[in-house]
DNA sequence: CTGTTAGCGCTTTCAC
DNA sequence: GTGAAAGCGCTAACAG
């Protein structure tokens, strides 16, 4: 278990009957070795099924090849896409992925204190993961390129959708729809310190530009998460007057919602609409109307931000992508209302 | 961007006036060194903010201090939940975590023919993963330990649940219902060699044990994904005596067959009883009746497998985790039918 | 308890 | 084009 005997790069060279010096420059293909004598070296290596020591390698080299990425949620559709779409274009890069996942505040503490990835990695993303400045003056500490994905930043490169704009998308789905009394489950993370903001005015601005007075009453601030949006579900169907559409800021978030809805006996579109953001792949099961974002792609640009960040190609510093408003069964027009308010 | 001036021991080890030796000694606190020397390098390594250089380290040692992760799937709820509980096992003993995602079977082939993790870590953790026999060659030249999570393996220490078990408590539930037209989405990766057969026989058991006879008919084999299982369950209803009730292998799956329900307006439970597996966070959202598998914990157990192998331990080689039935709304009786066969 | 001294396996000037 | 040799930064005997 772990009692490996690899063959070193001398013994390559032996073999092939060069000196080390030919040995490294052949296998790492650096220019100035004779085509045949490459060769030798080459199939030298390959009988005795070589691998260099990246360790060494590395030691001689100083770079490492590697980087880290930081994530405050796995298991969320959302990040793990992220992930998903960073990992492959590094792994065609030929670097390897670190995984660091600093859920709550304690993890992050840690993490930014002792910075775990020091001296491992040629540069770290952080994945939808505000940092704020003390967090920042540390990760600079690393020495090494920093990367956002997920979500705007003022000191690094980044890559993310406009959620103000994917706000909108939403927003005036609802409007065009005929609503007017909206409501909107806003959602925060207690372990991240700056909740993106965008989703959140872009439903004031819509109601504004709709001409709809924003009734403080239909605003749920929660946690993230499923329940989570139910239970605020259940706080606006309380209300004396309950509203005809609910705009929630994830599609988790939404689908929580909906389960109240379903309990509660009303109709999803006929009673209430609901949209969310994110376009999940639930969501295409639930037939929720959501607003798309390309998760995947947001990270494969992240990637590509890397790479050439440590090409030193230093382009791109900021990539917005586009998302797209996706209709499906859960939003319609309101009903139109009994007139409970001048009949009788 | 990456001009680093990191200290080296050496520059500890002189501002605390002591030789290199000690001066590892302390920082790795090994034992052998008094107290206030300790302190005194400790100090000195605090005020240069100096870290250790993982590669020397690593080159002198011989070990990496890193595991590689081997997942086919990121971005499934389950594999990533796996991986979450891994990495926070890992991360606890201060190991870190390379991840390698294997989506294809061209990546497939790439990873064990390259073997790219070669000489990178210590070890190697497959999650849910059948590894077929010419791939176990393959990894076994890398000379680390190998541990499986999320799927029983004949050759590595291995975590996950009892498929056979989970199938039999989603089985038996519907036929304790009184189902005795039960159809079963059935799925397989066609990126894996071997399908997990346990769900599967699950199915024929349970029939066999309710003195049901198996009609071939009421079996869909299918891709996993929630598109796939709609679709399967689209041809169930289009026989000429569909199912009163649907075993499908998974969640994802299940919800998509809910989706074909709802759009036929067939109501759930009431004409038609739907069960999944692994209690995915939105089967709670969607009511769905489903059988619980501790992804997370599965990923736990699996770090610690890895750790104490790692150690020379050499304990608990196999665990199995207990699955539970969870019974939510959309699973029932079956409708008292009409009578089509006798009647008329 | 502490210091000296070899390496760990590779890359990289600098000569030839 | 190729080789010799000097490190990269740390650990691990082995003495003292």
């Amino acid at each position: 278990m772990g009692s490996d005997n690899h063959p070193t790069m001398a013994e390559v060279a032996t073999l092939a009957g060069v000196s080390m010096a030919t040995a490294s420059r052949a296998l790492s293909n650096a220019p100035g070795v004779a085509p045949d004598t490459r060769q030798r070296v080459l199939a030298a290596a390959q009988q005795l099924s070589y691998v260099v020591s990246p360790e060494a390698s590395r030691l001689a080299t100083g770079t490492t090849g590697r980087v880290a990425v930081v994530v405050p949620h796995i298991s969320r559709w959302f990040f793990a896409s992220l992930l998903e779409g960073l990992e492959a274009v590094l792994r065609e890069a030929d670097m390897d992925v670190l995984l660091y996942h600093v859920g709550d505040l304690h993890d992050r503490r840690d993490f930014f204190e002792r910075l775990p990835a020091r001296r491992k990695v040629d540069a770290v993303v952080v994945l939808a993961f505000p940092v704020d400045e003390e967090e920042q003056r540390r990760l600079a500490l690393m020495g090494v390129a920093i990367i956002a994905a997920g979500g705007q930043h003022a000191s690094y490169p980044y890559v993310c959708i406009d959620d103000f704009a994917a706000g909108r998308q939403a927003m005036d789905h609802l409007t065009f729809l005929g609503h007017r009394r909206i409501a909107m489950i806003e959602t925060y993370d207690p372990d991240q310190p700056v909740p993106p903001a965008g989703r959140s005015q872009a439903y004031f601005a819509a109601l504004a530009d709709a001409g709809i007075e924003a009734d403080p009453e239909l605003v749920e601030t929660t946690r993230w998460g499923g329940a989570e949006g139910a239970a605020a579900m259940d706080r606006l169907l309380s209300l004396r007057e309950p509203p005809t559409a609910v705009y929630a800021h994830s599609d988790e978030v939404a689908l929580g919602a909906m389960r109240s809805l379903r309990r509660a006996g009303l109709a999803v579109p006929g009673d209430i609409s609901v949209i969310g953001i994110d376009d999940h792949p639930l969501a295409e099961l639930t037939d929720l109307t959501t607003v798309h974002q390309p998760a995947l792609g947001q990270g494969e640009i992240a990637g590509q931000i890397v790479l050439s960040t440590l090409r030193g190609d230093e382009i791109k510093r900021a990539v917005t992508v586009p998302t797209k408003l996706v209709i499906r069964g859960t939003t319609g027009p309101p009903r139109p209302r009994p007139d409970r308010a001048s009949g009788r």
